[in-house]
DNA sequence: GGCTAGCATTGAGTAAGATCGATACATCGA
DNA sequence: TCGATGTATCGATCTTACTCAATGCTAGCC
């Protein structure tokens, strides 16, 4: 930090006090949006993300999953759980199978935070 | 997989087979976008993707990153070598002082990308 | 009840990421 | 040239995440 350093237009001395940033993105609001966004950073869950947008009737067996993906059973349930505890996607059991569904809500909400 | 397993709507026999949905979203592009995704999976990372969005004049200093995010600065600098390599921001020295500013298109495209 | 099939959980191994102290590099002023 | 300051890199440590084999649980069928 250094009186020198402010940034290049004119602004009043008190603006380029490192304060001024404190409120921005408080760190719990911040944690809950990486978490997020960490759900969306591997490739076989945007891979599971995007079977689902595409899916006649919006939702997609678990038994749909594993082929496509090229990962084991146990693996491809780990990476619905993750979805689901990050409120992108939702299961429901019928029968001996589970079907799981877009959160869309959920995804637009993540969207409309990349604007911030 | 199983006869019986398909979806809830009616649809051509055919159609309900995992290979309608190998080409959705291959490999590759899926890596890219977790990539990204990967870079805002961090609070602090956000915290200074928000205050690049904020900051008068568009960019901030990364000696103004250190006190607001609580990091040492090794690690302030290596987050902001992350979201360098992701393609969110990037740095321009001016004399002893690194400033970085975001890179908006790229944000863009990962807002896109959700909706996908 | 016993069997099979679909899915979830557990445990272990490996890889990747976050963090910081120490240090190197770059720039500026004396 | 030398010292001071801002930033990046390195090395080590710790935590977290991905993956799969083994196992457990649930639902349907005989």
């Amino acid at each position: 930090m250094d009186a020198q350093c402010r940034p290049t237009i004119e602004v009043a001395e008190d603006a380029c006090c490192p304060s001024i940033f404190h409120s921005l993105l408080d760190t719990d609001a911040a944690g809950a949006l990486a978490r997020g966004f960490q759900a969306l950073a591997d490739p076989a869950r945007l891979r599971v993300l995007s079977m689902l947008a595409e899916a006649p009737g919006g939702e997609v067996c678990v038994c749909h999953f594993v082929e496509p993906l090229g990962k084991s059973q146990p693996t491809v349930s780990h990476h619905l759980k993750v979805l689901t505890e990050a409120g992108l996607v939702h299961g429901e059991r019928r029968g001996k199978w589970v079907w799981y569904s877009l959160d869309r809500a959920r995804l637009a909400e993540l969207r409309a935070a990349i604007d911030a």
